[in-house]
DNA sequence: TCATTTGATCTATATATCTATATTTTTATA
DNA sequence: TATAAAAATATAGATATATAGATCAAATGA
């Protein structure tokens, strides 16, 4: 494995991790097999630019070849637009993931009973904030009331709507879809004039 | 033809051209075959990172995956870097390429009569000349008087260096060693601290 | 423990790459 | 200007290797 071809493995692979994603998610982002990441990240290939390229945009990376007498200065700029994500890669890997349980669990709720009204408009608007919440870019305060909702949700997902617990049940969906409306009210943001993390959007380190 | 697979294939080109290169000059320098070249000039494949990276080498070029949101500001410094070469290109091409003719010139020349060892003499001089030149970095009013003496060179190519003609000649060729002397003695320069127009390590626009 | 997820490996196929040759463009000379 | 010589670039056939798709083993979680 030559020196290039193992640096563009790490960063790949550091770029990838730093937006929490798993081999198979950004295979399904970017088109490249799951089984070619592996390869790619192991520096067992001499990768084909196309593949470079499609990783890069799922990365939000982008290729370019610079003028050797510039990369001090390059490296300067890209350094300097990379805030501290890389202390909170592992949360934010851990915050995607619980947001996919959630979404999963909203979308198998039981839409039996007569609170199927209710419950159908709960879950469009709990499905919309998650679309929201993946979209745009969070800082670490604004994700952690999500994540209390997050927690407070688990506890509905073997329940029924109907009988002598859909009272209660919807009381707490209730609270729960408050709880996350005021996390996403304050969440959304366009593109980052200041410094952000995101989630889908991330600086590798 | 992918969008990027064009936009390296052009980069590619341009910065061989802006260095006054041949395909087959290239291929010397980089290890990757002529043909290829070609083929990946007109971007008929999807050329692998080893190729790609040699020949960023051979041409001064780093390959590196910046973040989206730095690229603006990374556009910004390579331009920043990239001096009014753009306008001079086919000038430095042509004056290469009158360089590596006088070379050979220079090592045809026939050696026999009386003048040997004066011819020898004046040959490696012109040699470690044209060597110095071609090592380092020249501005445009230092290329001049080179390139003057260049043309001067050429009117001797077919005369032989005795017989009735000796005086003449030799007179003249120490003319030209003079011309080319001084031209030499202006342009020798370490790596830039200014800016400076290079026959081997130039940028590209 | 069982189910799911993650990363690695195997085979068939597509395609880049290598060597050699052909074509097109440039340069020099009559 | 016409033409020969040389240089530069493009193409063709054989081979090596990346890639797509399926499968596997290890780790993780309920």
């Amino acid at each position: 494995m030559s020196y290039a071809t193992e640096h563009i493995a790490n960063t790949l692979k550091a770029a990838r991790k730093s937006k929490g994603l798993s081999q198979r998610e950004l295979s399904a982002k970017s088109g490249v097999p799951q089984g070619h990441i592996s390869k790619i990240e192991n520096g067992t290939v001499d990768l084909r630019i196309s593949s470079l390229v499609a990783l890069g945009r799922a990365l939000d990376l982008e290729l370019m070849l610079v003028p050797r007498k510039t990369i001090p200065a390059v490296r300067s700029v890209v350094r300097s637009s990379a805030h501290g994500t890389l202390l909170h890669v592992e949360g934010i890997r851990q915050f995607r993931k619980e947001m996919e349980r959630l979404e999963k669990t909203i979308d198998d709720l039981p839409r039996d009973g007569q609170s199927k009204t209710e419950l159908a408009h709960f879950q469009r608007q709990v499905q919309r904030y998650i679309h929201e919440i993946k979209n745009f870019k969070l800082t670490p305060p604004e994700i952690e009331p999500i994540r209390a909702a997050i927690r407070a949700m688990k506890t509905f997902k073997n329940l029924t709507i109907d009988g002598e617990r859909e009272r209660q049940t919807l009381t707490q969906l209730q609270n729960m879809r408050n709880e996350l409306a005021h996390g996403a009210a304050n969440a959304p943001r366009i593109e980052a004039v200041r410094s952000a993390y995101s989630l889908d959007e991330d600086d590798y380190g």
